[in-house]
DNA sequence: TTGAAAGCGATACCAA
DNA sequence: TTGGTATCGCTTTCAA
């Protein structure tokens, strides 16, 4: 099948090229009619004749002249990770409302992959970015910056950007509730484990934790241990066990994936939750209504995040005034694993 | 910052554009040289040159020109779907290795969404689609056939299509394996709760478990509950509550959103796995892991499928001769759930 | 090994 | 309301 040009189209609604290109961009508006210059029957014979024809417009053409592609580009640092796939879906949909275009990538919370892909989709003329930060992956970032392409940070900070766009959890709000609820049923030696991963969502459910122990006086029992990302299931299991036989009774888990390797650990050394540990895990998944109680959890807006990710994208390359610090609250699931 | 073109690259390294657009297209050997007609000095030179111009490629302008854009699409039902999410990855990894960048879709189940969505990509001069096929999403497909653009079907097949290429989970040996594994243990009455959804894996899962049953002599005992895709709680507790007052002594799951919520309605009725009712699910999850009992499950070789599906669009990209129908080996794990 | 020039398919500008 | 045409940045012939 040949390709079809707006040439083509031209040619047998026997107008020029100008009218077709004015008629396919128009936008239809909310009385049905086309708005731009053009007569609404030539208008309505330009588009039979494109549907006869089954003309497609070349993006890359269309892109290459106007400097535009009506596409946006969204790098996490995997699209496999449950937190980034639900939000990934959520600015997807919105995207296609917009009429936007989506690259996705995958950085996998390396810098120099984070680069590579960010050179690739600068390199289809992106109308901006929504990018989930990795350590060491501000010049990356900045290539999108230098080239004036609006940029979005989500769910990590770099306080160092301030010409971008950041949605953002209110990581430190999180870190409170989770720790306020396991003080309110009584509990006292609490900890937790993060990752050593330098991200400031991190650092900030961290800092929360820490805040709220220090307004109960129990500043002397703060303790976070840090192991890597992906680490061994030895190394949790080690530490849980020395947890609990240094009389820990409760322990705050700041992501998904350390609260679902713990569980297990918890599962392995056949300990109860929450007789022998109290437990407040983070973000949503099915784990937590199916474990043998249910686990409290602190859940983001993922819906939210993403909606307003795209929102603010928009109106920086609309240039539309708007905020661009956007800051969401989590919200706490209660669960029998607080319930003494 | 002002754009960089080829131009600026020729005018200050002092060569035509041609000589650029050579070096820069030019991949490395494995001895490190540059395969193209170009003296060597002269394309260090330009590389160096556009290095400190901060080069970087029109994609839109090349895809232009050459009518290739080294662009796939992958269109999946539901991208954060923890199914497609991982073979998502994959195929993004895969993707990359060739030097393919990929726009991601979701279909939703919804053949006008399918359709969209491949309007979108064909305007990008798409090499290449991988798709996992909707029901009555046969003219969206077609589409890209009529455009001579190569497509591979993922997950679910289409058998009115012939001049794809597709990658598939042998899912009747699937459904097999499932009912084979209970049967070995002893249980009898064996049921399978299935979606509403005319897709082909669904089917074959079924007609594995209605062979397996067929052979053991149990032909009269064959049962398969339809629920739609996205029912609501009560109608799979009644379902549960009702096969157990039947005697119903176990039962097969043959994806993983039916078996998270039949094991949340067996949660939610107090009864007890496997004692009550045993269970095989499917696709893999931490839930198995950390269920009261650990689940026995189906597993498919998500990398494995993301990688043929590349490799197999790649080659047909490439005009490689290939099998263009490839189908894997699902894997059982062993699990509690049916140990009576 | 190098370069000049045509042209991919749309948009944008200007003129009618 | 319409149409003519330059142009976006690159690849691809073809010739030197």
């Amino acid at each position: 099948m040949k390709k079809i040009t707006i040439k083509d189209v031209a040619r047998e609604a026997g107008v020029s090229v100008t009218l077709v290109s004015f008629v396919m961009n128009a936008k239809r508006g909310k009385d049905g009619r086309l708005d731009c210059p053009v007569n609404p029957e030539t208008a309505d014979r330009v588009l039979k004749v494109a549907k006869e024809l089954g003309y497609r417009r070349n993006a890359a053409a269309a892109s290459l002249r106007s400097g535009r592609s009506n596409t946006v580009a969204v790098i996490t640092t995997d699209i496999s990770n449950k937190y980034f796939a639900g939000i990934s879906r959520h600015i997807e949909d919105r995207c296609h409302q917009y009429g936007y275009t989506v690259l996705f990538g995958s950085s996998d919370e390396k810098p120099e992959k984070l680069d590579n892909i960010m050179d690739t989709v600068l390199a289809y003329n992106i109308d901006g970015v929504i990018v989930a930060p990795v350590p060491g992956g501000e010049d990356a970032i900045r290539k999108a910056v230098d080239q004036n392409v609006p940029v979005v940070l989500l769910d990590r900070d770099i306080e160092s950007f301030t010409e971008v766009g950041k949605v953002l959890l209110d990581d430190v709000a999180a870190g409170r509730m989770a720790t306020d609820l396991l003080l309110s049923k009584g509990f006292r030696k609490i900890e937790m484990i993060s990752y050593t991963l330098g991200i400031s969502s991190l650092k900030e459910r961290e800092e929360g934790y820490r805040e709220s122990m220090t307004k109960a006086g129990l500043t002397q029992d703060i303790s976070a241990h840090y192991i890597p990302y992906g680490a061994a299931r030895e190394t949790i299991t080690t530490l849980i066990k020395d947890a609990v036989k240094r009389g820990v009774e409760a322990l705050f888990l700041p992501t998904y994936t350390i609260s679902a390797s713990v569980l297990a650990a918890i599962r392995d050394l056949k300990l109860d939750i929450p007789k022998d540990l109290a437990i407040v895990a983070f973000d949503e998944s099915d784990v937590y209504n199916l474990y043998t109680t249910t686990v409290a959890h602190i859940v983001q807006p993922l819906r939210s995040l993403g909606v307003h990710a795209v929102d603010l994208l928009h109106n920086m390359i609309e240039n539309k005034p708007c905020d661009t610090k956007i800051v969401l609250k989590p919200e706490l699931i209660p669960g029998g694993s607080v319930e003494k």
